[in-house]
DNA sequence: CCATTCGCTGACAACGTTGTACGTTTTAAA
DNA sequence: TTTAAAACGTACAACGTTGTCAGCGAATGG
């Protein structure tokens, strides 16, 4: 059979490490010496041996090779969407990081469903890959056991998980819309509404929680009719806003759950004709060139993403240490030269 | 030595079929066939082997599959920049059809250095993926050869492999950017200026050629005072436009070449306080809440990386027709009311 | 001159899986 | 009952690689 490299149609065979070493007129072990630099091979054969490898194409099987080495070199990363700019940063930063420890990175996406997403560990781990990072979907992972009873490296991202010990490494959601209701509670603001797209996710919920507790340590009364939760839906963001200045007590600053309920809010108040002190969860480009110009907290997917990583790979190479959880602060970048600050009605 | 699933230190070692077929007193074959839910196994064989896998744990070995079926199932992505949306809604395609061909996607990043770029080819090659979908750094690919000789099926996105032919799936670009010179020649405009923001990169000279070409076809003169190609860097961008300004037939409206180069004179239009009439390439979010709307060209990266992983798919089934070159139109879509077609100087 | 070391090379088994070939038992048809 | 075929089960070799060990000649030491 035809094992060269160009010449007549089909796919041609690949060769291999004995096609290499039948031309060169060597032992497989020899090939295999120089492939892999070892020492041991006189220069002349080392050099016969890579001329052929370069006259055949040959190249490496690593399939082979880690079934006889163990390891595969490469990481997986599970997560709902990878369309998202979070989502995007996070792979950018577990790529990154992934590489300067000569691993490949294997991506799935489980567009939010619970099966698809055993699905993706399923392969992932099939795959002998070293370790996993996963965005979780949801609260529960009820077939992780397995993989983390074999001994699979797993470490969880933006979300925890309820109900493994396993390591995660999440923005300090809390805190962050605290923050975000305390600096509007600070400029009198006491009718403060919150946007968000999804009151079971988990971010989401530290987020309200933040946002309550806020209000509480100030004395602020919690109000139900100033939460909504369905802000991905601009129509439903629209009629919430609508009702909320429509109350006795009218909503005069407003938090933002995500991007996508900021954008959702933003339209909103085009559409009422007014604009209400903001500050919205995550930065979103141009932020400073609307007018006024949008506050919001930042959080940091690049460094979770680094930060996941880094840990992972501490974990591949056997660090047994207590799982841990990771919380990486958030910034308020203020804009709008003091906007957020405007006393109500103004 | 024990390879049972959770008790015990250390890195358990997972189970193989051989233990399973030891554990359930059948044949190596058996538990293979059980596994692969092939034939030829009776009833209660069946549901003895199932009961073993469970307990043990047992997860079939992908890499030892591949090395006797001779496929990965997966497919490999290679970009600059594994954070820029273009390139999210890339991978979200990518990976979307590769799922539903059964495949899962290993992306790497080149940070625009070849020899990385190179590196990245010769890993995944060396990992046996069943095809590549690169969107290049340079234009040429000099380490290619070898790949392509061996068979490996390649497809370019986004920009095209000069010297090599294979199958590459673009965005139209110069008719995207004619379609937007011919709209703002047609309200009258003929100082429009071009910022780009790397002039040797294969999408921008496409659009810069489609803005020229579109210039003369109307008899408008092009004018090298009119193209910024520093526009990737704001004090860059906002430099021109003061002198495009300052000149004896100053600019009246602008093309921008990419989203970063519309933040970027956006912010110019702000420091200078003038906004000219502008048609940005790549859509963005919330283009339409900017007073005045940005009206864009929009590409559709989704669309690239759908169509260019199904006929990467093709190619892998076995197909052998001729290298193709498919171009993806444009969109233009106009916001502002008409601030894009307002007359001169208004 | 023999014994020992050293550098180089090769034969072979193993990694975990699947395809092939061939047994053995059960079932159905003659 | 006999015969054929189906159903079930097993043994073995291969996929391409690397670790182990042994062999060989030459160089070194006594």
């Amino acid at each position: 059979m035809n094992r060269s490299s160009s010449h007549s149609g089909g796919r041609p065979q690949p060769a291999t490490m004995k096609d290499v070493a039948r031309v060169a007129g060597v032992a497989l072990k020899t090939v295999s010496r120089v492939v892999n630099d070892e020492p041991g091979v006189s220069p002349p054969v080392r050099k016969k041996v890579k001329a052929v490898i370069a006259e055949l194409g040959y190249r490496r099987n690593d399939n082979a090779r880690v079934l006889r080495i163990g390891t595969t070199h490469s990481i997986g990363f599970i997560c709902e969407d990878l369309g998202e700019p979070f989502v995007s940063q996070l792979i950018r930063a577990i790529e990154s990081v992934s590489i300067e420890n000569s691993s490949m990175l294997i991506v799935a996406a489980t567009g939010g469903d619970l099966e698809r997403e055993q699905e993706a560990v399923r392969a992932l781990a099939s795959r002998q890959v070293d370790g996993l990072i996963i965005a979780p979907t949801a609260h529960e992972q009820p077939y992780l056991g397995r993989e983390l009873g074999n001994g699979l490296p797993v470490v969880f991202v933006d979300r925890p998980s309820l109900h493994h010990q396993v390591d995660a490494v999440l923005t300090d959601n809390h805190a962050g819309a605290q923050m975000a209701t305390r600096q509007l509670l600070q400029y009198g603001h006491r009718r403060i509404a919150f946007f968000s797209n999804a009151d079971q996710l988990f971010t989401q919920v530290e987020r309200i929680d933040g946002y309550r507790q806020a209000l509480s340590a100030e004395g602020a009364p919690f109000d139900e009719a100033l939460v909504c939760s369905a802000s991905g839906n601009p129509g439903a963001t629209l009629a919430s806003l609508q009702k909320m200045l429509a109350l006795a007590e009218p909503v005069t600053a407003a938090i933002t759950g995500d991007s996508l309920c900021t954008y959702a809010l933003l339209r909103a108040f085009k559409a009422v004709g007014r604009h209400l002190p903001l500050i919205g969860f995550d930065d979103f480009p141009l932020a400073d060139l609307l007018e006024p110009g949008i506050s919001v907290i930042e959080q940091n997917p690049f460094d979770i993403g680094r930060v996941a990583t880094q840990l992972l790979f501490r974990r591949i190479a056997g660090d047994t240490s207590p799982p841990q959880t990771i919380k990486l602060g958030t910034r308020l970048i203020q804009r709008g030269s003091g906007e957020v600050g405007l006393p109500i009605n103004s």
